[in-house]
DNA sequence: CCGTATCCTAGCTGATACTG
DNA sequence: CAGTATCAGCTAGGATACGG
């Protein structure tokens, strides 16, 4: 029964992987606004270390949801941009984070009643 | 700079946190249809071990996202059934799937042209 | 300024066996 | 039927140092 499924053939899984990381929703809003260089991206994303933020901005330029573009200048400077794939996944995306910020309140309270032993 | 950040306290990675991880998507989305056992939840999200199911269940319960209802039948029988709280979060979260459905091939494609060097 | 390379650890996850 | 317990492997992620 389950043995003849493959994970990579499923859009849910496979998708939702991809966009569901630690950082990545956090870099797609934060280009949501226009472009932006890598530094300006370590600055207002935070906590991210360069590292993760280098692998989630490669990743994400690899799934086509945003373009990379070096400027040659000195020193060197790059700009991050949301393709329009990337901006067309805000849309959904946009509408789970409103629906976050709108019932956070409702979990913390869930959770809270949860363990203080309101289980029944 | 990074440090006045208390990620507990951004309802976006809190929340996202706890409806992104591997199983949880899938788990909502199969109780979308109406309530389920254990049993049937088993069988219906492919390749979820027992384990992982249990843990899942435990937390999308605490975060007030569905309800865990026991017959105390012999053999017994569990109900598991999505609250309000999780129905509307089936509403952006379905919305997300969607996409994912529909730009499942444009994602593939991107990939794949990246991996054969086109980034320029 | 914009990364890469390396090492290392925490915790997620699966496999397996057992219980009420 | 619906879990729990235990153990081991993997990998995402962080710290640090270095390179173009």
């Amino acid at each position: 029964m389950a043995s003849d499924f493959d994970p990579t053939m499923c859009p849910v899984r496979n998708v939702l992987d991809h966009i569901s990381t630690k950082w990545t929703p956090l870099i797609l809003l934060t280009l949501q606004s226009g472009a932006l260089r890598f530094s300006q991206l370590h600055k207002q994303v935070p906590d991210i270390s360069k590292r993760m933020l280098t692998q989630s901005l490669r990743d994400l330029e690899r799934d086509g949801l945003l373009s990379r573009k070096v400027f040659p200048t000195k020193p060197p400077s790059v700009e991050y941009e949301l393709t329009e794939l990337g901006l067309s996944v805000m849309v959904p995306m946009g509408a789970l984070v409103d629906w976050a910020e709108n019932n956070f309140e409702k979990m913390k309270s869930a959770r809270r009643d949860f363990d203080n032993g309101m289980q029944v």
